[in-house]
DNA sequence: GGCGGCGATGACAGCGCTGTCCCTAATGCC
DNA sequence: GGCATTAGGGACAGCGCTGTCATCGCCGCC
């Protein structure tokens, strides 16, 4: 019952441990009963191999490390959790495990993070949350060292460059596009926007879609656009400024919640009734949105979906099969809720 | 550049591996002189040990799992991600790195957790987020196996047996005192209360503080109290109850923020005023709780320095420190923000 | 002055697996 | 029937460390 070896499976499967190893490991030289015998001792005796062990010999180590922005818990940030459900489940089917890393973008000593992912723990592959995942820096000191690096809405362009690493996103162009036509269907005309992280890529394409939506190609007046960080609190500025304006927008389109939700606030604050005198919606469904009063209207991503793919990437790559392909685009999927609602 | 090994620094360094292991250790053995040697043989080597082969002959694995209930990302275990930071933070400076790991509470094999957990990754100690720090189940699989965990928030009672695990917790009791006091000293008599699920120690201790505050241990009407379970959604029925009653409470404490949130969610519908006609408050300071509109007051628990701790408890453990305490007690703050103001 | 003791170091044997190479017997082919 | 081929499986050498034990001066001590 207590530490079975592949010594013990082998000596039970009347077998050699290379044998064992074969059989565990899915290897094509074992026949059937042989295979049966030894799958049968090891269910018996309760055997797992040891991830070590398997480490230290082999070429693979089975383990993943999702590395994401540290320091503080910004609320942008929440839907790591998510992410890291999808890629657990990915890791349990393949047999691998999950390490989280931070770094603190401050201090960041990429170098030694670099030298514990692959020295130390020589992970099978990283998944890099933004905007980690579009720092050029940890981007090639990862590829130098060759690692498997995964990107979540990656940002960055990296030329086409397979070695920069694959990456998993949905079209926010589209996203932005739908929302704001949404908001057009319902109405509004003079729809105001708070733009995200400027040096983030899923910023621009946000932006992208919905002045593409609100005026095909012609001018929007800047007044309607205001600067965000993605951030709860460098939305609050923008919020203010949009809804201070003698001739206010009827609806807000933030390019995230967390900045949706700045404009909840400050709308509440102003006594401005949201849907009533004022539509406001975001992007990410992150968890809060569904809680919030009113409940907001925002485009869903399939985040634990990404997570699980970009796990699941690693793993086959690990395990020799090559993808061929940059990044993978998930489906989004527009989530209306009660913030959103034709003009008076 | 690429991948140094020890043999690799006691080359350099010109003694024997042994020493090299010795000095990287810390272990007293070694001259003054020998150890500068090694350590800047190390350093101009970039020499980082590896994980796994230490693992494998050594009796440490440098390796904490995290365990979290899984499935769905529950509002109410938000605060596993600054639990998270906290821990991963204690690990950095301890040399140790963090494995998480999610178990469905539904289909829960506890048996093949556990053997992964001590078999295959041989981990050195496991962090449990309620409700599993409180699974006699789960418990004594780990105890059996002599794995190191310390319980977060526990509430099952273990009799004072060391062997169940370490814990730590603020005082749930003094918290929920503390708050209704709050909440009286602004002039509220009239305090309606959400409890949380009845198998979480917590709840109970809460409610008790809750019911101390209000009547000194006299009889609380029923109708102020409302059963919950933690989750948003559950405290929707009971905040309605509350709020439906001809004569409704001039404030509401939930046993948690979720709960609260719910509160706030359906004061908003019935357009009670909060804080005018209705002061709502919780405990947790999740990240959302000061995002929700009126911020929310509550209770916050220093979160990141107990997952610190818990990480810090398994590596000094792990080290043949021993602690003589069953369980570490973190002081709590009162958040007064907007939800709560002195009944019209 | 011989001897126990101690501080500093090294030799060596694994830890539990996988990669590589090798052997054996059965199979296919002309 | 003779030979190459191949499926099935074993032997063995590490992977890069740590634990244990041995070694070797050099100290103080009766």
């Amino acid at each position: 019952m207590s530490k079975a070896t592949i010594y013990d499976v082998a000596r039970a499967a009347n077998v050699s441990i290379k044998t064992v190893s074969r059989v565990l490991n899915g290897e094509p030289k074992a026949s059937p009963e042989t295979r049966a015998r030894v799958m049968e001792a090891a269910r018996t005796l309760n055997y797992t191999p040891s991830l070590s062990a398997r480490a230290l010999s082999g070429s693979r180590s089975f383990l993943i490390a999702l590395v994401s922005p540290g320091g503080v818990s910004d609320n942008a940030m929440l839907y790591v959790t998510e992410l890291q459900l999808g890629a657990i489940q990915a890791c349990r089917a393949g047999g691998y495990h999950l390490l989280t890393e931070y770094v603190d973008l401050g201090a960041s000593d990429f170098g030694a993070l670099t030298e514990t992912l692959v020295s130390t723990l020589r992970v099978d592959g990283v998944i890099l949350i933004p905007p980690l995942c579009d720092n050029p820096q940890l981007l090639s000191l990862l590829a130098d060292r060759g690692v498997n690096c995964v990107r979540i809405s990656p940002t960055l362009d990296t030329h086409g460059d397979e070695k920069w690493g694959w990456g998993v996103d949905i079209d926010n162009y589209q996203a932005a596009f739908q929302m704001t036509r949404h908001l057009m269907d319902q109405g509004h005309r003079d729809i105001g926007f708070i733009q995200g992280h400027p040096l983030h890529a899923a910023a621009a394409q946000r932006e992208a879609g919905y002045r593409d939506a609100l005026f095909d190609g012609g001018a929007i007046p800047e007044r309607l656009i205001q600067p965000g960080m993605f951030t709860f609190d460098s939305a609050l500025p923008a919020a203010r400024a949009l809804l201070g304006q003698k001739q206010r927008p009827t609806a807000i389109f933030a390019a995230n919640d967390s900045m949706a939700m700045a404009v909840l606030s400050v709308a509440y604050r102003m006594g401005i009734p949201v849907p009533g005198a004022l539509s406001v919606a975001g992007i990410d469904d992150l968890p809060a949105a569904s809680v919030v009063c009113p409940p907001l209207t925002t485009v869903r991503q399939p985040v634990v979906e990404m997570g699980a793919a970009a796990a699941r990437f690693i793993i086959n790559r690990t395990a020799g099969q090559v993808g061929n392909y940059l990044k993978q685009v998930f489906d989004h999927s527009l989530v209306v809720r009660e913030s959103t609602a034709p003009p008076a």
